[in-house]
DNA sequence: GTATTTGCAAATGATTTGCAGTGCT
DNA sequence: AGCACTGCAAATCATTTGCAAATAC
């Protein structure tokens, strides 16, 4: 399948815990350890904290996965794609990916600084649409 | 001093613990609670890591002191200033500001999300000019 | 004087580690 | 077969809490 092929790739071995891991989190789109803890045993009743752990740090390791730390939030992870950032509402918790221009002016900013980038994190909160109504 | 007067604007009780919280952040720019634990206990030897967090949430809540989360690092701190971005040295690990212009694209993407945007947290990463050196 | 803050010790929560057994390739 | 992965229990690290004594205003 597509997830084995994404493992395989990132030199890990295919196991059910980590195929199960990388559907959730797929499925999820953005999903906490605890989310996905609660969720996996759904499914997979035997398996561990400590083996949720390991692989979420193997998988970050290699970089299939990406870490969004978010102040006064847990900390979510997500499958590893383009560059995007998160938009959060402070109200009902909702984290959802936004689009942003990467020729936008923080470009400027960054060559000013004559770091070489490698990666940049973005994170907005706010209010949602929906939570705006109430 | 500037630093009373700073914690008596957001109706907090000038300490010499929460003075010196305040100093030793103004001083380092961004600070981990293990360094400003580090650092204070040299002044201030009594100081018990419960205060330190205790005061640390207590600015937090009225926003006179700000939290950076940054992914693969302990979580830092910083005095309440006008928006700006942060870049971190994946190598020395180093953190420092950057300015960004607010009427960037960015601000294209929040308005056609709908959120009511409060709050930007933009971190980036990569190799300062030192470090490329080496 | 009163309400808040401090420091301690203990509790809780989050994450990591060691190790014996199991499973992928 | 061989090395990597899993699950368990225990260890470690991070943060919070309760409470009596001290302190700011």
């Amino acid at each position: 399948m597509k997830h084995e092929h994404l493992l395989k790739s990132h030199q890990l071995k295919a196991t059910p815990q980590r195929l199960a891991i990388i559907q959730l989190m797929h499925q999820a789109g953005h999903i906490s350890i605890d989310e996905l803890y609660q969720k996996i045993r759904e499914k997979f009743s035997s398996i561990s904290l400590a083996t949720l752990y390991k692989n979420v740090n193997t998988m970050l390791d290699v970089t299939l996965i990406r870490e969004i730390k978010i102040a006064g939030q847990k900390t979510k992870y997500e499958i590893e794609k383009e560059a995007h950032a998160h938009i959060m509402c402070k109200s009902c918790g909702e984290l959802k990916d936004i689009e942003y221009d990467p020729h936008s002016i923080l470009q400027k900013s960054i060559e000013m600084s004559h770091y070489k980038a490698e990666d940049i994190s973005i994170v907005i909160s706010g209010v949602c649409p929906e939570c705006q109504k109430k």
